[in-house]
DNA sequence: GACAATAACGAACGGTCGTACTATTTTGAC
DNA sequence: GTCAAAATAGTACGACCGTTCGTTATTGTC
């Protein structure tokens, strides 16, 4: 890796950093200098625009995201296990230390969307792939017969991110010391209506029909 | 009313608009003195100053809330048909052509979750009030023998905010034309499982215990 | 209709924004 | 160690930011 990109790397871990407090607008270029003893322009050189350093911004959220969320749930065992994962390592991101304001994809969600371009673009197609995971992963726990064939995976992985952005809510602006067992409460209860008639109690490999 | 407060009034609704699509921060009074064609000084003469502009903001969409959601709501019969009123009027209020951006609070929350000053004080203050009122209603559910008196009213007006949230990221971000049959699932599903036991079927008006 | 109070304006301030250029330094291959 | 390439710095730009101040126009009261 040579230098240049080992500076670039820098400068988007702490912009990403500065981007979660601030958001992505509030992000700026002289303030990134400044934090990482740069000169503007020669920040300003890796990207060539300030809407070009805010994508790349989101693509390295994105990789972390996938490493730190999606890939240690997919490591899991299928069914309601993985479900369950992957909502305790979206919970962990959430609370990251590495993202001091919370998931930057929650910043930004309310931050692009009304504003077109290629970032809101890019935040759309993650929050799609996002919600397509979860719902992929609850249409496994159909086969696997912890859900209830009927469920529907789509409102599932909705619902989800309701009580993911709910959590976001309670513990970032109303600093709510009971948002973490709310929100797990929430998932508990949503998972149990999902598993419907599919098995009663033990946790048997059977499949239903 | 005299002529001050009239053109007061005039700048805060369309500031309102504004700070729905671009955010609180994103308000800026030049672009507010162009919109309105008045000159940049004699608009801030209003306000002394952008934090107290982004207050006031806020305090006319508490009064709008007040006006649109709560007060109607509240003139609904008791309980849960006043719930279910609550949550109506709330989706209307969000779809409001007024605010084209959504609900202010909602991008205010993310927005000054991370930003200590006196608009952060009252988005808190504004929210807490919201999740009381909607435990509070759900609470005279319960007096009405519509809601299981075992029910946590306080994790229910946090579910239904989960709910509210979701549909904004739906409908706002992801453009999702089912957003709505989404929001209104969830809600149906989550008031059925605040029913709990308390009655089965018909609406009498019987009391549980 | 006079006249104080209020409202709106115009110009300017120091700052910061994103961006464009040109120079200088540093890097890495030979 | 040389030398082209790559990375960084320096300077400047026009635009807009929030804010101040002195002036002018409008309002409402008597």
């Amino acid at each position: 890796m040579g230098k240049g990109e080992q500076t670039r790397e820098a400068i988007l871990v702490h912009a990403l950093r500065l981007a979660t407090k601030l958001g992505f607008e509030g992000l700026t270029i002289g303030r990134l200098a400044d934090d990482l003893e740069l000169s503007k322009s020669g920040l300003f050189a890796h990207f060539k625009s300030k809407e070009n350093l805010q994508v790349q911004v989101l693509e390295m959220a994105s990789r972390r995201f996938i490493d730190e969320v999606i890939r240690p749930a997919l490591a899991t065992p299928r069914g309601e296990r993985r479900v369950r994962a992957l909502f305790e390592r979206w919970l962990a991101w959430e609370a990251s230390p590495s993202l001091p304001g919370g998931c930057p994809f929650t910043a930004a969600s309310t931050e692009f969307d009304d504003r077109p371009g290629p970032a809101r673009d890019f935040v759309v197609k993650s929050q799609k792939d996002w919600l397509e995971t979860v719902a992929n992963t609850a249409r496994t726990a159909i086969q696997e017969g912890d859900f209830d064939p009927d469920l529907d995976c789509e409102q599932f992985a909705h619902d989800l991110q309701g009580i993911m952005l709910a959590y976001g809510h309670a513990s970032r602006l109303l600093r709510d010391p009971k948002a973490r067992a709310r929100a797990e409460r929430a998932f508990d209860t949503r998972v149990q209506s999902a598993r419907g008639a599919a098995r009663t109690t033990s946790r048997t490999g059977a499949r239903r029909r």
